[in-house]
DNA sequence: CTAATAGTGTCTCTTAGACACTATAAA
DNA sequence: TTTATAGTGTCTAAGAGACACTATTAG
């Protein structure tokens, strides 16, 4: 047996897929592409495709020429969700998806062209392959992560108020938050960075703008204990 | 294009590896085995092996499969860690390894004739392939959910006393923890069970035994706010 | 002035951490 | 007895939650 030889047992079919996600107007949308190729052409899907094995030189490789390809857009944030795999999942056989979630603005899909959809992430229930379930995975991993880290900042316009990152947050959380427990979070974290001019003539008295700084590392560091006390 | 068709792209090699732990003496192990085929053939590895498309039903099931094969058992506790993928970390050419971690009773490894090796899982930097990253993350996953999870209970034997688990708490953590704090916890996440039969002829007073309930959410319900009080 | 939102001060109640105490065995 | 470990009571300090307050704009 040679090096280079090897697979005894065929290889599945190899594909990324990519759940984009924003946020307009309070509501955690998802961006859904039309796919090009049987089966399920035509039929709005989350953006994915075939690993390629000449231009990428991994995996998250794929999904960020994905992004660009389907959505145009290089996204602030991405991270590998899970691997979805099975014999059955998709009818051109035996296939494996390394699934990705990614953050942006809206305002950086708005530039784009390329046709997409953008639904709210509980309006659909009938997506094809196991994108529904993939989905579902990654709206988990966004909230849960939305309680103890900054990741939901990545969906915010350029320049936001600190009133407003509390609406998304509330939003992913479900839950409405106290104005003051929030601010001290926020503050703990150290993830913002005031902007001299102000704005926002909307309501009355005009708030301060801040945008995200630059190294997030969009974990808080409550690696503090918590289970029965240090030494 | 007819649908069974398909790739206009090769496939990559599509593999899995399982990062196998226990705990000997207060020491986390990690499980070798010897690779069979070249590269690396006789090198200790992470158990690992080709998804198998006719007989496994997706890549847990190839877990399930090569950690049967290899090590001749069937493990409590399983999960998906991270898919490693890349034109350049197996020699055979672009390859993805779906990782897993287990965590095992030492009793239960004992028990197989399989020749294994278990080696504390600091002693290795040089393992073959990317096995060490993976062996790192795995690590990593555990010791950050030993923070709020009763995960590292299965690393028990069927009985155990509060203060042997504690000590695995503290392995794990790399701390001291205080006895109170810690048995409050426990309490709360309530997962043991009394036996009524005690023993610990060891030390003086004898402790009471405990074993794992029936059913571990293995998750604590710390999902109590965390950001700004509740409404 | 009022209305409406931005932003701060501060009290209370929960809980994690610390640690001293009692309990029960062997020798 | 002493020694060593099992297991409990309880004080304290930090922090989350609640909420009232001040600040600043438009009209």
């Amino acid at each position: 047996m040679t090096i280079s030889s090897a697979p005894e047992v065929s290889r599945p079919i190899m594909t990324v897929d990519v759940v984009l996600l924003t946020l307009k107007e309070g509501e955690l949308l998802c961006v859904l592409a039309p796919r090009q190729a049987s089966p399920f052409k035509g039929v709005w899907t989350l953006p994915g495709g075939w690993v390629n094995l000449d231009k990428d030189s991994n995996t998250e490789e794929s999904a960020t020429r994905i992004l660009k390809e389907k959505a145009g857009l290089t996204v602030p944030y991405l991270e590998q969700l899970q691997t979805f795999s099975g014999a059955t999942r998709d009818s051109r056989g035996w296939s494996v998806s390394v699934a990705y979630y990614a953050l942006v603005r809206l305002e950086d899909i708005n530039e784009t062209s390329v046709k997409l959809q953008l639904a709210p992430v509980e309006s659909f229930k009938n997506l094809p392959f196991d994108h529904g379930l993939i989905l579902n995975a990654a709206v988990d991993r966004l909230r849960s992560k939305s309680l103890y880290s900054s990741l939901p900042a990545h969906l915010m316009p350029a320049l936001f108020t600190i009133t407003q990152l509390q609406r998304v947050y509330e939003t992913l959380l479900g839950a409405v938050l106290d104005k003051r427990g929030f601010r001290r979070r926020i503050d703990e974290l150290d993830i913002l960075e005031l902007v001299s001019g102000v704005s926002s003539q909307d309501g009355h008295r005009p708030a301060q703008m801040y945008r995200l700084k630059n190294s997030t590392p969009n974990h808080l560091s409550t690696a503090t204990s918590n289970l029965g006390g240090g030494a």
